[in-house]
DNA sequence: TATTGTTATACTCTATAACTATA
DNA sequence: TATAGTTATAGAGTATAACAATA
C-alpha cells in the first residue's frame, strides 16, 4: 500500500552492503505481504471487503455451520476482534447467525444465498489478481511457499506449549 | 502471536472443504508472517527493539549516512512514521542525526559504537530464532521464497505505474 | 516550485480484562 | 467452574494533509 515512494531518485544509493539484511527472512516477508494485502484490498473493494471479512466469509461458506471461537481460531484473530468482523457481514446479510440448540451459547454461522454470490465474484477477482501478482512463479514455487507458511506455524505451535 | 486459541479442541470441526482457503496466497502468507512476527517481537524483546525499529537499526548500520527518505523506502513505510521510530533511536544513542552538509534539509543517519554494540547482539539473536523457526526448510527453498517476495515487489511496483 | 523532515490526525488491526449467559 | 460471545479499551502500525526549512 505504501506507494513506494515517489521521489525519482530514491532507490539511488544502497551500497550492496546488505546482508544481514539480506538473509533477514522476516523483512522480506513483511514486504512480500505488504504487497499482497495491497493488491488485495484494491481488488476487494469494489465489493466492500477486507482482508478480514473476506477470509471470515472464506471460512464461513466452506465451512457452514462453525462457531465464532472456531472462525477466530482459524483466522488467527482473538475472539473479540472477530465480533465486529461478524456483525458487519451478518448486517450486509451475508452470512445468518443462529444459536446452536445443543449449546445456546454458541452461534452457527452459514452464508445467505446473497453471500454465496458476493463470495463467488470476489473469489474470482481474488484469484486473477494472485494469479497475476505470482505470475513468473512457477506453481512448485507457489506449494512450496505455502507449505513453508504451515511449517512455521506448527513449529511456533509447538514452540509455545 | 494469536496464542493460537487456548481452547483444547478448537481444531476439531473443519470439513477438508476448503479448497478456496487452500489456494489463497495471501491467508497463507498473512498466517505465516504472523508467526515469523510473533518470533521476532520476543526474541528483540531483550534488547529493547521491535520489528520496525531492529530493521531501521540493520539499514542504519549498514548503510551510513543514509537520509530518512531513503531509509522510509527502504523500510516501505510512510516517512512520518518513521521520524518515531528515528526519535527512539536517537534517543537511545543507538544512532545519529547529522545534517547534510551538501543539503542542509536531510538528515544522515549513523549508527553509534553503541548502537553497533546492540545490533550485533540483537543480529545473532535474530538468526539463530529464524533458523529454528525455517528449521526443516532447506536452505534452496528459503531462498526461492526470498526471491518470490522480492518478484512480487517488482510486479507491484510495474503494475502502480 | 519541489523536496526533507515534521506535526497532527485518523483509521485499521490487534490484544487484554471483565462481563453475560449458558454449560 | 469453564466456555461462547460480548463490551470497553488501549496499543501498535499505517496513511494523508499541511506546514517550515531548504533546495
Amino acid at each position: 500500500m505504501t506507494k513506494a515512494n515517489k521521489s525519482k531518485q530514491a532507490t539511488i544509493a544502497f551500497k550492496a552492503n546488505d546482508e544481514t539484511l539480506q538473509s533477514f527472512l522476516g523483512y522480506h516477508l513483511k514486504r512480500g505481504f505488504n504487497v499482497v494485502q495491497g493488491d488485495l484490498t484494491k481488488t476487494l473493494k469494489p465489493f466492500e471487503l477486507r482482508m478480514l471479512t473476506y477470509t471470515a466469509l472464506t471460512l464461513i461458506v466452506d465451512n457452514p455451520g462453525l462457531s465464532q471461537s472456531q472462525l477466530a481460531d482459524a483466522m488467527d484473530i482473538e475472539r473479540p476482534n472477530l465480533v465486529v468482523i461478524v456483525d458487519e457481514l451478518e448486517q450486509r446479510e451475508l452470512i445468518t447467525r443462529d444459536r446452536v440448540p445443543t449449546d445456546r451459547r454458541a452461534y452457527a454461522l452459514r452464508s445467505t444465498l446473497k453471500g454465496q454470490h458476493l463470495f463467488k465474484r470476489a473469489v474470482a477477482a481474488v484469484t486473477l489478481h494472485e494469479q497475476a501478482l505470482f505470475q513468473g512463479i512457477d506453481p512448485e514455487t507457489r506449494t512450496l511457499i505455502v507449505s513453508a507458511m504451515k511449517q512455521i506455524q506448527l513449529r511456533a505451535a509447538k514452540d509455545s506449549r
